[in-house]
DNA sequence: TTTTGAGTTGTTCGA
DNA sequence: GTCGAACAACTCAAA
């Protein structure tokens, strides 16, 4: 029998059909192999637990887009390609890039191999408005501080491709042989099924991101500014899951800003999508970022090593109810909002004086948007050691904080029920409440709540201190 | 090569 | 209660 002539595209971060150069690219040329592959070459911390659970769903999405013809694979990638083109008469490979170091090694082994072969091997740009290589100085070196790699390098650049439409008439080709179902790939926790309260707050897949923005397009850029500061409010995008994975690109959601009528908060909304620019472009030029930090000269700091103290503040039990509300969000749901995350952040490295990587490695694996590029770049920001970071004395108190963003400790009650009938003035800081306050709420610090771990004061003065002498 | 202006997101203190 | 200044000094980017 004669082998069925295919093209593959291989979906990694694009598990979507609109808007994928390479998917379009592939259904151009001839009938198409959809796989996916879970790559099991990859370091274990490459994809945390919640980034499976979320993987999980968005590929059960995309398989059923696909009507049941998305092709599974576990293994090494360059074996299972090799496998299937025993197997198939493939014509061509073709991807979307993917950009964190590991990826960029592989997909580079991978096209030499495939190329010797005599097959097309095509990648595509379908995660990044500007490619990394694009965005440079007159000088030809990389940016290092966000502003002008926004405003001269970006925006100076051409406008990035409008979004492509869905493939049409695709004719797919379905691995009945060798592929896996998706639970086969085992990419939901077996025993203790703690993911399911994940599930229950988020929609994955390709649809659900575009629902999820449309509601953000309608209730929240207008006021988005301001807006995306208070946790409680709805004023967020929400699509950092959505945009790792590739269920939608940055230019849908750049497009679709700019067609609403231009002020502050689309601008504002843009220039975040070019913070994620900034970030990518920081690790490419980097590779090493997520390990070292950018500054060499907080090789020499002297992070605390304190156990109990990292487990408070992963458990949301650090007695400062602001850092609570924010871990706990996170553990309850697979998020944070922005601003908690700075605070929460700060908290760990300033007010603890715990490295960086520990909180940026807790984040990887809770985190349904956990995202190399991002969140490296975000922990050395706060931390002080990136290139374009926060100055030293930028400590977060997650009193003031709470005061200011969220007013009427709505967040704070919502993560906190214990202490939630604290009036306002002293939500944030319980351990000022006075006996009677406190045993009127049934509020037993050391009992009902804890002792905050750490007193804020001091280790504010203590943190400068430290910052001082580097 | 030198110079100049600027740099995401804060807090505290004192007037 | 509000507001401006100090908190340090350095590196980056561009003229």
């Amino acid at each position: 029998m004669q082998k069925e002539s295919v093209f593959i595209h291989w979906f990694r971060n694009d598990l979507r059909l609109k808007d994928n150069p390479a998917l379009v690219a592939a259904a151009k040329r001839g009938t198409v192999l959809p796989i996916f592959i879970d790559d099991i070459m990859q370091k274990k911390d490459f994809r945390g637990a919640a980034s499976s659970v979320w993987l999980h769903h968005s590929l059960s999405s995309l398989h059923g887009s696909l009507g049941g013809k998305l092709s599974l694979y576990r293994g090494d990638p360059m074996k299972i390609l090799e496998e299937i083109i025993v197997r198939y008469d493939v014509k061509g490979v073709f991807w979307n890039r993917c950009y964190e170091p590991y990826s960029i090694h592989r997909d580079t082994k991978i096209k030499k191999k495939l190329k010797e072969q005599g097959l097309e091997v095509v990648s595509y740009n379908g995660s990044l408005l500007w490619e990394p290589s694009q965005v440079k100085k007159s000088d030809g070196t990389p940016y290092k501080v966000f502003t002008p790699f926004y405003r001269r390098g970006c925006l100076h650049l051409e406008t990035p491709r409008t979004p492509l439409p869905s493939p049409s008439n695709i004719k797919l080709v379905y691995d009945k042989e060798k592929s896996l179902s998706i639970d086969q790939l085992k990419l939901l926790p077996e025993k203790n099924r703690w993911d399911r309260s994940l599930k229950a707050c988020w929609d994955m897949g390709e649809s659900a991101a575009a629902k999820q923005f449309a509601l953000f397009l309608k209730k929240g850029l207008a006021h988005y500014k301001e807006g995306r500061n208070i946790p409680s409010k709805p004023y967020v995008s929400r699509m950092s899951p959505y945009l790792h994975f590739g269920e939608v690109s940055p230019n849908q959601l750049l497009h679709a800003a700019l067609k609403q009528k231009s002020d502050e908060n689309v601008d504002c909304f843009c220039s975040e999508l070019g913070w994620r620019e900034f970030s990518y472009s920081l690790l490419y030029y980097n590779p090493e970022m997520s390990e070292k930090n950018l500054q060499k000269k907080f090789d020499s700091f002297p992070w605390k090593k304190d156990t109990a103290a990292l487990k408070a503040w992963q458990k949301g039990k650090t007695g400062v109810p602001l850092v609570d509300a924010g871990m706990r969000e996170l553990e309850q749901t697979g998020y944070m909002h922005n601003r908690i995350r700075m605070v929460v952040a700060s908290f760990l490295v300033k007010n603890l004086g715990i490295h960086w990587k520990e909180g940026a490695a807790h984040f990887f694996d809770t985190l349904v948007d956990a995202d190399l590029a991002s969140n490296s770049a975000s922990w050395q920001w706060v931390a002080g050691c990136g290139v374009d970071a926060a100055p030293f004395f930028r400590i977060f108190n997650p009193v003031t904080q709470g005061k200011k963003f969220d007013p009427q400790g709505e967040y704070t009650r919502r993560f906190v029920p214990e202490i939630a009938s604290l009036p306002d003035k002293h939500l944030f800081s319980p351990w000022e409440a006075d006996e009677e306050t406190l045993s009127e709420c049934d509020i037993k610090l050391g009992d009902t709540y804890p002792h905050p771990i750490v007193d804020l004061k001091k280790s504010r003065a203590s943190a400068l201190q430290a910052f001082k002498i580097l």
